[in-house]
DNA sequence: TATATTTGGACATTATTTGTCTAAAATATA
DNA sequence: TATATTTTAGACAAATAATGTCCAAATATA
């Protein structure tokens, strides 16, 4: 039972919503919105964005919760999970270093 | 041109080996080697394995690179990307607690 | 107890990943 | 320079994974 799945169980009975409205509401089925309510699956993204703007649930903060629920679905079979993230961390720093140096050539392109 | 294209380059190179007979050693098509090399493709984890054996590469730790490699690819098109690795962290730290937790009732489950 | 709601499981559908093929491009060799 | 070999890129087939739907069983409510 994850965060995700509480925080939409929640948000609907706060509302004291049944499944049906709240399928209705977002155009998704309200059995797959029972799985996610009860960690069987995991949103889209669009489903997401949908849900959240349905709920008024900050969007940037759930598509971060989402997205990363998949990654660890992804990893958590190894013992070495948080070794793996450790790397993608290490990758994606440098990712960023070379756009942002990429970012400074394009400045002073612009300058000239 | 990630780190894993230019291991598995460089360990081709100072073998002298061309694709074709290494293709044949682990059981890969060539071209999808090249692919690898070049970092158009990502190894699945067998052929990882195999590649790691045949090369005498650290398993665990091509594994671990393989594998961020592939998680990295997912979520870098997002420009919160390392905070959703900073919330897969915080979920699998959660869930290797919540393992050892039950490590620890197993082992005074064993005891009595 | 009848009815409404939720859930789980099977399976269809869609999306994504992976593997193969082939010829062109690149490189090496004679 | 001609030829052989190697590498690569692109198209597409095949396999796998993810997702959506359907429906009845399970559960909750009145």
């Amino acid at each position: 039972m994850s965060a995700i799945s509480e925080i939409l169980y929640n948000a609907r009975k706060q509302r004291n919503l049944v499944l049906r409205k709240v399928a209705a509401a977002v155009d998704i089925d309200q059995s797959l919105i029972s799985k996610f309510e009860k960690g069987e699956r995991v949103p889209t993204k669009e489903q997401t964005i949908k849900l959240s703007k349905f709920y008024g649930i900050p969007q940037k903060e759930f598509l971060i919760d989402i997205i990363s629920e998949k990654v660890v679905r992804t990893i958590q079979e190894y013992e070495f999970a948080e070794t793996i993230l450790k790397v993608a961390e290490e990758k994606i720093e440098y990712l960023n270093s070379k756009r942002g140096f990429k970012k400074q050539q394009n400045n002073l392109l612009d300058a000239k």
